[in-house]
DNA sequence: GCATATTTGTCCGTATGTATA
DNA sequence: CTATACATACGGACAAATATG
């Protein structure tokens, strides 16, 4: 390769990974709420977080905007933003969605699809991470699961709301904080979706995500009422 | 009524209608686009919009955000804000994701649904627009039709998903700008799935919808190629 | 290919309005 | 009720990137 080619490539990346300052900071923040380090409820002052970050009021409004838009700070007028708190109707809805778009992604499957490895891989790693009592890691491999199940109708857009949908059930998990407890039954239930997507029948696969989301819901939002009373 | 109700009423309203400028920017300039007076590719300049506007830079650069965020707008650093261009394959993405919430959402119906009246409403809208020979308002309430089929899912974020979605649609059909061609032939089936959904056969009215968005995205996908080739 | 003009990206200062102790 | 703190919104400034002649 030439120093020419080089070149050019590194004008290519430039085009293509070149963000504005507004989106970095969403991207840092979008991991501090989505890995807990903000709580629900807490509020993020235009001032302190601007001067921590290093970045003027302006652009980090352009972050919050986005951020609100994502459901991950609720915008409240004059009082500022603030890590979005969910109701339990909230969690209701969420599930609603999943279980909508969820078993809509496998239903109609009638042979091993292409991006099953991404599914297998997920399986494999909640596994080897409850070996390990890692139950954080298991929450992890578990939404990872549920993703690379979506990801199997092939849609950019519909791969996005999936992501935003988790994002908001961090919210919901990082207030209850018993990973072991929401994810470690769900472990042989994965690999039971896994093995039926494996063999093309998407009918037998919507009925096990169903049966899944609906007890999941249940206990869920069951525990997120008594969290938040 | 007295005047102190009188206050305490309009002050529950400033609490509830309250929105910032930029949102309100925002939500002119959805208005714009959605209804085709800003035209796919078209750049929108910071200060033109600004000052036709009245708002600061900044104000209107949180508005941009808003509008990026929902795909109305393509963020290009350096180069400004310009109004949508979908390509083909986008539509074929949109179609993807249309069949999967709307087949979903009336597919489990098993009785009349509340909010049927909805759908009811729109298809006689749209019979009576033919009537008419408005065919603009015969696609508008075509995607008033649509979008309250989905809304049988009880959801608000599939609701807004979806209004996301056919807002994407509109995009598509100010490029070629045929309503009758794209429409009117839909509008016998809306009455067809509409007469099932009463039946509360979801099936049927899945079976139906599909079909219907088959032959639509083939029909708009091919015309659209060649638009804008 | 270069020099210039235009536009965006970002920051800062400030005036005003709103919420809250 | 007042005072304080903060968000809202504006306008100006300058650097950096891009478009134009």
């Amino acid at each position: 390769m030439t120093t020419g080619d080089q070149g050019e490539l590194a004008a290519d990346r430039a085009l293509l990974g070149r963000t504005s300052t507004a989106e970095r900071v969403a991207d840092i923040l979008r991991g501090r709420i989505t890995e807990g380090f903000f709580s629900p409820g807490t509020r993020l002052s235009e001032d302190s977080i601007g001067t921590a970050l290093g970045v003027s009021r302006n652009t980090l409004r352009e972050a919050f905007r986005l951020l609100g838009h994502e459901r991950l700070l609720s915008h409240e007028l004059n009082r500022g933003v603030f890590v979005r708190k969910l109701s339990a109707e909230d969690v209701v809805d969420l599930y609603r969605v999943r279980k909508l778009i969820e078993c809509a992604a496998v239903r109609s499957l009638t042979a091993p699809p292409a991006g099953v490895d991404r599914v297998a891989q997920a399986v494999t790693a909640a596994e080897a991470a409850a070996g390990r009592e890692d139950w954080v890691a298991v929450g992890t491999e578990n939404l990872r699961f549920h993703q690379a199940l979506v990801a199997l109708a092939g849609s950019r857009r519909i791969d996005e709301v999936m992501n935003g949908v988790l994002a908001e059930l961090r919210l919901v998990f990082h207030v209850m904080a018993d990973p072991k407890r929401f994810h470690e039954p769900y472990i042989q239930r994965n690999r039971l979706i896994l093995n039926t997507v494996r063999e093309g029948d998407g009918h037998a696969a919507d009925k096990l995500l169903l049966a899944y989301l609906d007890l999941a819901e249940r206990e869920l939002v069951d525990a997120y009422r008594a969290a938040v009373a």
